[in-house]
DNA sequence: ACACCCATGTAAGGTGTTACATGATTAG
DNA sequence: CTAATCATGTAACACCTTACATGGGTGT
């Protein structure tokens, strides 16, 4: 029950939550925005469009509606079919947005889940962050396991390839302990235990405190020396 | 053409060019020594050692023949069917390590084309890292340009994320630098060009000299002079 | 006019997983 | 004796991709 697809279902409706948009324009967002996760084909993104308008998650509305003129000439006036959350479809998002059992901490739901932190209430995403840590340090501690027992028989390169391997993984750790150190020191411990719906309007709710690395963001090829982080009172997304 | 299963193929005969063994210690050691690549299951596996066999490039034994009385008594004497590499077998492996088709590079193949190294040639080496670096920073360039198309309109949490996906890829490609630098230091750049077989009979050969950071293969959970969040505290959760 | 991107969809097929079926051997 | 691990195998199914079918719009 990994079920990839339900990464689609739940970066459909998240991206939807944002503005309506039509097939074509969703997908190029999934490969960009999102770009986290490999291209998923129309093959599969339409049919999953399919099921969640059967569900009544999403409705299917011609394109350039009267509300929607700058959705829509941003989109592509060419839009033929537009989808839509309703409200049923906002509130199994949100439902989806609470979960935080152990499938949310696995790679590609993971991403997914990051991804639409900026929704999601501070103590989910606590334990989304604190979830992952500890797979990856499940991960990690197999890894050594398996490494001392074969270590001797192990040519060179098969030992390099492990060590970056576990480099790679606890590279992970450590970005996630410097999330979770942010997420911390944004508000006290307490709060924000499970009260109000807050952020409910827009993603323009600020988003607490992230780490401001931005140092290898710029490192490879572009190093115009960016001064100032994006201002997050930008009122996103609309 | 992705197959994954041409992976396994692949896998399957290194693997068995070293030893013989059965279907069980194979998946195990596709999944520890190998550990690259997520688990293929049974349903997988023997389906594919089938295929080869069909191919002629294995043969069934029964566990525990006489020449083998070492191996089969390390691999577990309950054994009932021992794969064993042919002549066949042999000669198609080494053209599979030969080739260096686009495939090569990309992720998963890369991984397991790197695992065995230690029987390719040089030259081959060379070509596979190469390939793989300009596949990754091709990548990069990607990212780097759908970064600045997208990057006001995202929230901190989605640039993050992005951030921290392209400082992987960057990582990886310092790495395959590291890894080029080693293999044109090991020998002259000349030298080497498809000559002689060289390191035919086992992986015992020196292997030209590889980057040797063993640092982080044991840095594990304790940073030494970790400045900022030293204390985790490992709660655990899981 | 032609090529190329936008846009939506379907059918067929490949690929791999789960769940099941089976049985031998070892440890308690 | 029973449970767990070792060991092999198959069949049904889930999942996703490819290739195809279709057609509007835009630039050269």
């Amino acid at each position: 029950m990994s079920r990839r697809s339900g990464i689609l279902e739940f970066a459909v409706l998240g991206l939807l939550r944002e503005s309506p948009m039509h097939g074509y324009e969703l997908r190029k967002r999934l490969n960009t925005s999102l770009g986290i996760f490999r291209a998923f084909s129309y093959g599969t993104l339409y049919p999953c469009l399919k099921t969640l308008v059967a569900n009544g998650w999403l409705i299917e509305e011609p394109g350039s509606a009267p509300e929607d003129a700058l959705a829509a000439s941003l989109a592509g006036r060419r839009a033929k079919i537009v989808y839509r959350l309703t409200a049923d479809g906002k509130e199994h998002f949100e439902e989806l947005l609470s979960h935080t059992g152990p499938d949310a901490w696995e790679d590609e739901h993971f991403a997914a889940r990051f991804a639409f932190f900026g929704q999601t209430e501070r103590e989910v995403r606590m334990r989304v962050l604190e979830g992952r840590r500890s797979r990856l340090e499940e991960r990690l501690e197999k890894m050594r396991a398996s490494l001392v027992r074969t270590r001797e028989r192990l040519d060179d390169y098969t030992l390099e390839l492990q060590r970056h391997g576990m480099e790679s993984v606890e590279r992970e750790v450590r970005w996630l302990n410097e999330l979770i150190e942010s997420e911390r020191a944004g508000r006290d411990q307490r709060r924000s235990v499970h009260a109000e719906p807050a952020e409910q309007k827009g993603a323009s709710e600020e988003p607490d405190g992230l780490p401001r690395h931005q140092d290898a963001a710029s490192s490879g090829g572009t190093p115009p020396g960016r001064p100032g982080p994006p201002d997050p009172s930008a009122e996103g997304a609309g």
